[in-house]
DNA sequence: ATGGCTGTTATCCG
DNA sequence: CCGGATAACAGCCA
């Protein structure tokens, strides 16, 4: 699930009722969920370490944590089926728990299916991220730069992190679709006009997911009503919403929402591509 | 029921 | 260096 739109609304969601909590406990359920270091100094490092704030750096939750005045970051990252969530202490971790941290009344669970989710102390993970596309830094002129003498399909180059931070293959395929780009076009063939689009294709894009996003409860799907503080749920209400607000983004042989005629799906990079043919050229 | 699909990314090859 | 394929993983769907 988790691109750039949802993670910025867990972030949102979390960063005030974490900061200032104090991690009492630390449950690695699943070691592998740990990518650095080792699950044991993890264990160690985090016990009685206080989160300072919640921020989001492309698609990682970035922790700021302090303990005995010493500061340093804990990176979360989703995987594609990765949740993080609230509940209160006492209930017993799910079927696909990874981590949980122990918080007094409350515990923090990171919950992942597909166990593509990870947590490191090692800040290096963001370090080769592109510019974030909702600040300043996202210029034209970087975008250029980022795509300069590649031949490979805008589609595919837009999913590298080093290009834009925070774009996955949803939010991809919409982008061109609302800048009117052919997926498959090689990314260094894209004019500067073209890519004064795509720049702000991408930005209204994921400002609009961030906007939906946010005006939704994130209780649903919780397994304890009353706590209010589960996110990432799947109910089906949620995922038609979402579809429904797609323009081409898994509605192969639907009718384009622009000019009507049957939207394609095609591979790249094993990865599906939706697109409207006639609109993207 | 088997095979193909799924919102990610690191790594391995040619 | 670039770019494609694959692996890590579990569940759903036709």
């Amino acid at each position: 699930m988790p691109e750039l739109p949802e993670v910025e609304v867990l972030v949102r969601h979390l960063a005030p009722r974490l900061a200032g909590k104090w991690i009492r406990r630390v449950n690695v359920l699943d070691p592998r969920s740990i990518r650095a270091p080792a699950p044991a100094p993890f264990r160690r490092a985090l016990t009685n370490a206080r989160f300072q704030s919640v921020q989001r750096r492309g698609k990682y939750l970035v922790c700021k944590m302090q303990k005995h005045r010493r500061a340093f970051s804990l990176l979360m990252h989703l995987g594609m089926t990765g949740r993080l969530y609230l509940t209160r202490r006492r209930e017993s971790p799910t079927n696909h728990a990874r981590v949980v941290f122990g918080l007094g009344q409350e515990q923090l669970v990171l919950e992942d299916m597909r166990r593509f989710g990870r947590m490191t102390l090692d800040p290096s993970a963001i370090l080769r991220l592109g510019p974030e596309p909702l600040e300043t830094g996202f210029t034209v002129d970087a975008l250029s730069r980022a795509l300069a003498g590649s031949r490979q399909a805008i589609k595919v180059r837009l999913l590298d992190q080093s290009v834009v931070a925070g774009i996955g293959n949803i939010y991809s395929c919409e982008a061109l679709f609302l800048a009117r780009i052919d997926p498959r076009t090689p990314s260094r063939n894209l004019d500067t006009p073209t890519l004064r689009r795509l720049r702000a294709a991408i930005r209204r894009v994921l400002s609009r997911a961030i906007r939906l996003g946010s005006t939704m409860p994130l209780n649903f799907g919780t397994p304890d009503p009353i706590s209010n503080q589960f996110y990432f749920g799947h109910s089906p209400e949620h995922r038609t919403d979402q579809a429904e607000r797609f323009q081409v983004y898994d509605r192969e042989g639907q009718s384009c929402r622009r000019c009507k005629s049957s939207v394609r799906r095609i591979v790249q990079a094993g990865r599906s591509t939706f697109f409207c043919p006639e609109c993207q050229t």
